[in-house]
DNA sequence: CCCATATGAGACAGTTATGTATCATTCAGC
DNA sequence: GCTGAATGATACATAACTGTCTCATATGGG
């Protein structure tokens, strides 16, 4: 089993990489806990190869764990879109970098669906997201990819769908990484009937 | 705040309908786990208006309720899909009335999801409704309403994605009940995409 | 009217998770 | 090698939930 993802940023000590402490309870909490929310810190701990006094010292509270892991996904799907939204001309351009980058954070999405938190910036942060969102829906229908008459909510709620459904493939093996984005725009835009 | 829900079957004893405080607790089980799984007794108790310890006696431990809930939705969704086959003619008018009966139990769903039980007949037919939908989805395919390339997994993934889209549109009042069922058969086979 | 049954309220012990404190050990840097 | 900071293990107190029990009450049938 290997401890450590890949994502965290490591220290070089001149021969090993060694991950801070920090990220590689972050890692467990959202695998765990997004799993299970009401899983205890003792599995988190032991998910993450670490003591459970140790993570008491970097997070004195659940909720202090809970929010530093909101805000972690918070940034991470941030950077994610910021990065498919860079150098994207037409919206529908823009959607699908964005579905591309999104997609391998499925895990993240699906912690910041099944956590609540009750921190006021965190809540305002997810609002902002939606509201991002919502006028890459308007961008879609003035491009005239999608309906002018359906609803706003509708489409939002099927694109998280496809983030959601291709990353559970992609994570069950049961579709290659590099398809997963072209086939939820095509289901997206399209459907899934025959052409 | 109305107590039971229009579904408990209740004794009519001359003047009023009393429910059994069976169903009363199984709905508000239904809800409050749906919700967050991790609820405690006495937040299931107080939502279905009845002391914890009269829930106790109907269900002696947390398991069995759990028990007792998955296995009214199985009851519930396995009727719904009947009601569905029953006088369809064609795969794609099955899947449509499978729609129209299943979407208003979405909350059943959502909560056959998200707990988990270890029950032996359980989990027996909760593999049966997969593949009674895997069947479905190959009946959809012969008849060319899907195109055959596209993999069962993905079908199936997002017929119950529709599903819970559609529940949740038209619990938020977002979308009229009479809509959901052709919504989501459209979403699903042509996308969202301007035809 | 009386009685059997079911319920609500409360007390109680057992279990689990949380949060804190202490102590020995390990590891990096000097 | 030495020192200090960080960690793991452990113990402890507290809180919350669970499951059981008892008792008072009400409600419906005979």
């Amino acid at each position: 089993m290997e401890m450590f993802s890949v994502r965290a940023a490591g220290v070089v000590t001149g021969k090993a990489l060694r991950p801070p402490m920090r990220e590689a309870i972050l890692d467990a909490a959202v695998t765990v806990l997004g799993q299970n929310p009401g899983a205890s810190l003792a599995e988190v701990a032991a998910r993450a190869g670490v003591g459970r006094a140790s993570l008491h010292r970097h997070f004195p509270k659940r909720s202090d764990l809970i929010d530093a892991v909101v805000r972690q996904c918070l940034d991470e799907t941030a950077a994610a879109t910021e990065a498919g939204v860079r150098g994207a001309g037409s919206a529908r351009e823009t959607l699908l970098r964005t579905l591309e980058a999104v997609i391998p954070l499925g895990d993240r999405f699906h912690f910041l669906i099944s956590v609540t938190s009750d921190a006021p910036d965190v809540t305002a942060r997810y609002q902002a997201d939606l509201e991002w969102l919502a006028q890459l829906v308007d961008r879609l229908k003035e491009e005239g990819v999608i309906g002018s008459e359906t609803p706003r909510a509708w489409v939002a709620a099927n694109i998280d769908a496809q983030i959601w459904i291709a990353w559970t493939e992609v994570a069950a093996g049961r579709l290659a990484p590099a398809d997963a984005a072209g086939l939820a725009l095509r289901t997206l835009l399209e459907g899934l009937g025959r052409r």
